[in-house]
DNA sequence: ATGTGC
């Protein structure tokens, strides 16, 4: 839908009439389309509403809005090879290590140099739709990436409190409005994008390493949540990655495929693609349905057959496949647009959300 | 989303 008139607000949803996308979050695209400065937002099939902005959204302005990005700067998927005997899916669940434990310089894996120099939790996980996930390749649609079988660790998290911080420095003071100081807030943004990028890194060798496993470079690491200079606008993304060459793990759910994509979206898009399924219900929605639709060990041993390590009930059931949208709709709208191409499917085999108890 | 808010 292309909405634009007097008013000038440019919006654009890439979604289809099948696709379940809440009004609230439309609301959204057209409240920040209102913003002084703003030029487009595109909203990704996996739009859904957010705190004051929305989730799954690239938004492309003259002026500098550090809300947009949210708290969680420098926060993406990534997905790294890894070679494993036999897997035991009980054993390996068993054998993950405590990803809510920061690692301390005592580690073995403790890095030369930290960015922002913000050594706390380091290596940890985090909440919400956090994970980090062992799955399999279940089908190859275009060669040279992953082959059928292959498996591969998916890791989804951020800068744990450092993006935190560097948000709520600027709202303190300018609330919801632009940066005052661009440069300085992308300095401590692209910091945040690095120390993001390190903790998935540092958390898949912790893992290979407790699996016994060798590491490798990751195939895919994009962020969802970052700022862009591009053509001297800036470019905000919640909740929506680089589509323009590059590979993207669009995530599913704990319990449902995810898809590796090619992304080649246009200015329309924002030259972004979908970050995941999308919410279907508020986290609060989700507790309370799902507390009445499954058990704990439904949600623990999945349709797929994988296991889900998560020590917190409630969040098990906010996270529940249930709460979110389909993936196959996701990348089919995607695929309608032309804004990506499917590379790969995979399913998960163990995802760890958070210790067990 | 968050060394988590009232």
């Amino acid at each position: 839908m292309v909405i634009s008139g007097a008013s000038a607000l440019s919006v654009r949803v890439f979604a289809s009439s099948q696709s379940w996308i809440e009004s609230d979050a439309v609301d959204q695209c057209h409240r920040v389309a209102a913003l002084d400065g703003m030029r487009h937002v595109a909203g990704m099939p996996d739009l859904h509403p957010g705190k004051g902005a929305p989730i799954g959204a690239a938004m492309l302005s003259s002026v500098l809005y550090p809300f947009l990005v949210g708290s969680d700067i420098g926060c993406g998927i990534a997905v790294f090879p890894i070679k494993l005997k036999r897997p035991n899916l009980e054993r390996l669940a068993a054998r993950f290590p405590d990803l809510d434990r920061a690692l301390t310089p005592d580690d073995e894996l403790w890095p030369d140099e930290i960015p922002a120099d913000h050594p706390e939790s380091l290596g940890t996980v985090g909440r919400g739709n956090h994970f980090v996930e062992l799955a399999r390749v279940d089908e190859v649609m275009q060669e040279g990436r992953v082959g059928k079988g292959d498996l591969v660790l998916i890791v989804h998290s951020g800068s744990r409190g450092l993006g935190e911080s560097i948000l709520r420095a600027h709202t303190e003071v300018h609330g919801a409005g632009p940066a005052a100081d661009p440069a300085a807030y992308l300095e401590a943004h692209d910091q945040a994008v690095r120390w993001g990028s390190l903790n998935r890194r540092l958390m898949a060798e912790r893992v290979a390493h407790a699996l016994g496993a060798a590491t490798a470079e990751p195939i895919v690491d994009e962020c969802h949540n970052f700022v862009e200079v591009r053509d001297g606008l800036y470019l905000h993304r919640k909740g929506a990655a680089r589509g323009i060459g590059n590979d993207v793990l669009v995530a599913g759910t704990r319990g449902t495929p995810s898809y590796l994509v090619a992304g080649h979206a246009g200015a329309e898009a924002n030259f972004s693609v979908a970050h995941g399924a999308g919410r279907k219900m508020s986290r609060s929605d989700a507790l309370r349905r799902n507390k009445a639709k499954h058990t704990v060990t439904e949600l623990r041993r999945t349709a797929v057959g994988s296991l889900v390590v998560c020590g917190d009930r409630q969040l098990l059931f906010e996270e529940a496949p249930t709460a979110y949208k389909r993936i196959e709709q996701v990348i089919g709208d995607l695929v309608a647009h032309e804004l990506a191409t499917p590379v790969a499917v995979t399913i998960p085999l163990v995802t760890y959300k958070t210790r067990d108890r």
